[in-house]
DNA sequence: ATATAATATACGCCTATCCATATATATGTT
DNA sequence: AACATATATATGGATAGGCGTATATTATAT
């Protein structure tokens, strides 16, 4: 993770990037659909989404079987972890996150095989 | 200010804004010849980014005489601010930053007057 | 080998956003 | 009143960035 402050803060500025990174502070690893399930969204968005904050170093992805894991780069600088915790803190108010998480919650057949659990 | 934290992150993402924020973070108050001599950028620059931070109401302007001078809206969410500060964190390590805050410290005819010290 | 599921990427299109220049407004000075 | 300084805004043009659709890739299952 290479950028300046505001490279990083338009990276999180887009609502699809930053519920699934938000999703992933509160979840630690999710898949693609799991992502694409909870947030209501088409899969190649959430792809396209993943991809540029794989791109820049914010999250690192992993594959299992036919899933492919994303999680936040544990080794985030700081201050990038910080603006994180600080994004949390205003998202967990919204009432779309709240169903998001619930929506997830109750995910049929949600795959199992996480590595980090 | 009434913005989803996903909006606000779009504002700070411009390096113009940021900057501005930062500055006003790091200074208390500062009218708009001040920020455009610090970041040597042109006066409708700065004035076009500190209208949109106003109008999401991010900072609070208040004239004094021929000066217009803005701070950061001391009631802003706490996670708004706790953004501000992350990132803060991050852009005072940007050299950039510190040349900006030097030229600052060294302007002549800085403006004097103002209103909270 | 074929089919299905999960994910990634490529392609045009469209809109948002940033910019520099020019101009308007408000205050202070002579 | 005329002029200078500080700030705001309007305008048109360039570009970045997001979108949906279609397609490619990789793994599993039959």
């Amino acid at each position: 993770m290479n950028l300046k402050p505001n490279e990083l803060l338009k990276l999180f500025s887009d609502p699809t990037r930053l519920h699934s990174l938000m999703l992933l502070m509160q979840e630690g690893e999710l898949c693609v659909c799991e992502l694409t399930y909870a947030m209501g969204v088409i899969q190649p968005k959430i792809s396209r989404h993943l991809a540029s904050l794989r791109d820049a170093g914010v999250v690192l992805d992993q594959r299992a079987g036919q899933w492919i894991y994303y999680r936040i780069n544990p080794e985030l600088p700081d201050w990038a972890r910080a603006v994180l915790e600080a994004a949390l803190m205003g998202v967990k108010a919204d009432k779309q996150f709240k169903e998001d998480l619930k929506r997830l919650a109750n995910m049929p057949k949600r795959p199992e095989n996480r590595i980090c659990p």
